[in-house]
DNA sequence: GGCGTTCCGATGCGAGCGCATCGGTACATC
DNA sequence: GATGTACCGATGCGCTCGCATCGGAACGCC
């Protein structure tokens, strides 16, 4: 067995590379010598972990989810010693990718969403992540709702919806330069708040 | 005086070649010669009226900024025989473009959402759009709300932000499949429900 | 009908793209 | 240390891109 190398390891360092390019000039800036060059490796070793520039994209994009739901499961993992209420509001932060240090991921994602939209193979794995994004949700929803006591909570299903959606979006309104990162926040916040104080009974 | 030809026409039917094009295949799918061609015109004919192919590329972006507020003025318009409550959702769903038709806006939308987010002439031009429509939102959401009899309403501008990032994210999530148009809908039409039923004070 | 002006379609150009190829290098094995 | 194999860096290829150029068509005007 002659010399071997971390394909793992590498196709990670690629896929940061291909980020911090999206970053700076967009998708359509990402070519695959500005990625070698990035990433400290030849345009070959590139080529030899990425059969084409698609699958490269496809497993950056897969990072990036498995990035955030991480990130979201772990704040998950610390909650129940805090209220599902609580939890909810850290996942969704984490979710809207409001802080500065999150500015250049949420381009890239914003990247990467766009081209889902004309290109099948990562609309499918972008979903996936949705997926899994809107049952963490739900049961965080689901728990908090329940404790604020309504005795006719609403749908936990549709609220975890409404997050994300409205997370979603104000990612995309800090970006392009609509809101700041500030006022997002707030209006996050006072969704939040709005789910606890509604009546019994309401459909929000 | 010789050949004259309409330079505004002409540009619209431009940028109508350019919004089926990167409604089939992307914004990095649109290059001069298949706008050319899409447009019935030659290259010669594009570079006459665009100088470069940004410049094309913004005034699309100007016709759907102007499309979008347009049809959301002209549903204002219709509005004082009915309840601004009515009217702040049949706005919102203008510019959430859940319709089957609205699909090729949408995704033409999106692409320059994401592609604005490095370019900072899109940029303007879009948040030049988000303004308005918050204006317009504020004020649709503050009469609605003092309707509702609210003794001290919540913040109207906060609902339009909230509503606008709403629309804008369940755009996105039935663009890449996550939700279907309908619970799209449904979702938007929740949280519009929820806002006339929070209790006096809430911050929702 | 010649003329001047405005417009346009075709063509060329340099650059950059994704991808294929291949000789050389590094390393485990014996 | 010879050898076989896995790897990689450099280079080349075919293509398409945005943009510049230019000869000629179209047309109001004298």
């Amino acid at each position: 067995m002659p010399k071997q190398v971390d394909h793992a390891e590498r196709r990670r360092l690629i896929a940061g590379a291909v980020c911090r390019l999206a970053d700076e000039h967009g998708l359509e800036g990402v070519t695959l010598r500005d990625v070698a060059a990035r990433a400290g490796v030849s345009m070959g070793a590139v080529q030899r972990c990425f059969r084409t520039k698609e699958e490269m994209l496809a497993f950056t994009l897969g990072q990036i989810g498995e990035r955030v739901t991480g990130r979201v499961r772990a704040r998950l993992a610390g909650s129940p010693a805090q209220s599902a209420r609580t939890a909810l509001g850290h996942a969704a932060e984490e979710t809207a990718l409001l802080r500065a240090e999150d500015r250049a991921e949420a381009r890239v994602w914003l990247a990467f969403v766009a081209q889902a939209a004309v290109s099948p193979a990562l609309a499918r794995t972008l979903r996936a992540d949705y997926a899994r994004l809107q049952e963490a949700f739900t049961g965080l929803a689901r728990e908090a709702l329940e404790d604020a006591g309504h005795p006719a909570p609403p749908d936990p299903r549709r609220a975890a919806r409404t997050l994300l959606a409205l997370a979603d979006g104000l990612t995309t309104h800090v970006l392009v330069g609509h809101l700041t990162p500030e006022e997002a926040y707030e209006v996050l916040h006072a969704h939040l708040a709005g789910l606890w104080e509604a009546p019994p009974g309401s459909a929000e």
